[in-house]
DNA sequence: AGGGTTGGGAGAGCGGTGCTCTCAGTTCGG
DNA sequence: CCGAACTGAGAGCACCGCTCTCCCAACCCT
């Protein structure tokens, strides 16, 4: 009974279940309110205090809990952060590609260029939805599966653009990539295998979300001080994104 | 007296004091080995169990005091990690420059690489401390002045390749970037100013180091799963320097 | 050498955290 | 309708950062 309610517990706690129960009961429908609600609490509290500072204890008080009572709904705090995670993977990779499908799908540079200005554009207003994803992990934390399919979706998205070039004949490899490595682009397995991308624009691919990762960070963590003024990051983050276009080969 | 008490103990704590007192007192004497001690334990458990795991009760513990009392060497716990940042910036910078210099110093391309392998090299030696200086910063924790100095030790490095190349005529400008922009490159106010850098090779040299921490916490967080094989991280860390060396021009 | 001053350790305590356990009341299903 | 399941409250454990008081030992100065 207790490997029932645990599964229970973890069925109702995966994202996107939406069971559509034909008899959804009272006490079912107030649960999952009660459930929504303290997730929506925990989003607030993570925005306003990033998440070191997401307490259930705090959560608890606003919903007006007492703490224990939350653990009915929630394994701990750290299946919370868990969820808050894949919520914010997704809603960044819902903001990439709503800006990369309305590019033309020949300008692959503007495709490019649209990932990164999302993608900074959504850090910028979410910089602890940022920080929780990208920053430094939770020392002891390990992402459970569920986690790594949102991740992914940037990627892929960037993959996919790769892929058109290569179909489209632009981007041809330019630069010797060993051999032995070929098998190390785990990437690759990945995204849909009916168009060949060379080795070396795989590469300058994963290359350029790197890129995009290591530039948001800097600008949100603030490691540009005295080196780019804060008022023009976001041209000098345009000429960034034209030299990765560059790099790339687009 | 109190502001005694407390500009002693911010002149004790401030690195590389070194005050060489001509009378230095057996009471002084034990004191610094005592805060020294503390550092070291500091250092230990920041290895270990990562920035957001560091407790000075642990600390205590350790080093066979009551909790209170090592506030009589230590402000608080963010002023100890301010300690722990500088001397990881220092570290890093000490790393990287040891590198850096062994290398002909008209090979601008290889004394890049230098400091990109040596920063990997420092930081899969020492995530944590990687994680304390380039990761999320703690929500509230605001960087002093103190650190920004050891901070830009790397950048300066990398500008004075930079500066080098441009004296010898390598890597000439070679893409716009629009003459509003030449201000806010507050890096060119820290360098040395009797060389010329173009606004396209410093923002290009900017992206040299903003990829490498990319690079590298993208590796150390975790961001390379399922894109690049683990074992394979090293060898295509070096192709991806090669590439920026290429972006960058040299 | 003695006495006042100062520094450093110990202890108690405050408010906070995650998490567990027990108890009592409520709702639900057979 | 009654037993089973669910749910909230409360107490409690172990931890955290930090403050305050107390007391003893070391120090400096006369």
């Amino acid at each position: 009974m207790l490997s029932n309610l645990c599964s229970a517990l973890a069925s109702c706690f995966t994202v996107g279940m939406t069971s559509t129960d034909p008899a959804p009961g009272l006490r079912a429908r107030v649960r999952h309110e009660m459930r929504q609600e303290i997730v929506a609490s925990a989003r607030r509290h993570l925005a306003e205090e990033g998440p070191a500072g997401l307490s259930l204890r705090a959560i608890a008080r606003e919903v007006g809990m007492v703490s224990s009572a939350v653990y009915r709904y929630v394994p701990s705090r750290e299946a919370l952060l868990t969820e808050l995670i894949i919520d914010s993977y997704n809603a960044l990779a819902d903001a990439v590609e709503a800006a990369e499908a309305v590019v033309d799908r020949q300008g692959f540079g503007d495709r490019y260029r649209a990932v990164g200005r999302s993608t900074r554009l959504w850090a910028v207003a979410e910089p602890q939805q940022w920080a929780l994803i990208y920053g430094s992990p939770v020392p002891g934390y390990v992402a459970p599966p569920d986690t790594i399919g949102p991740a992914i979706r940037v990627p892929l998205t960037l993959a996919a653009i790769l892929s058109d070039a290569s179909e489209a004949g632009v981007a041809p490899a330019r630069g010797h990539v060993p051999a032995e490595l070929h098998d190390a682009l785990e990437l690759r397995e990945v995204i849909a295998d009916h168009v060949q991308v060379s080795d070396d624009l795989l590469i300058r691919g994963m290359m350029s979300w790197t890129y995009i990762l290591g530039s948001v960070s800097s600008q949100l963590f603030g490691h540009r001080h005295r080196v780019v003024s804060e008022s023009a990051a976001e041209a000098v983050y345009e000429i960034e994104l034209d030299r990765m276009v560059e790099l790339v080969g687009f």
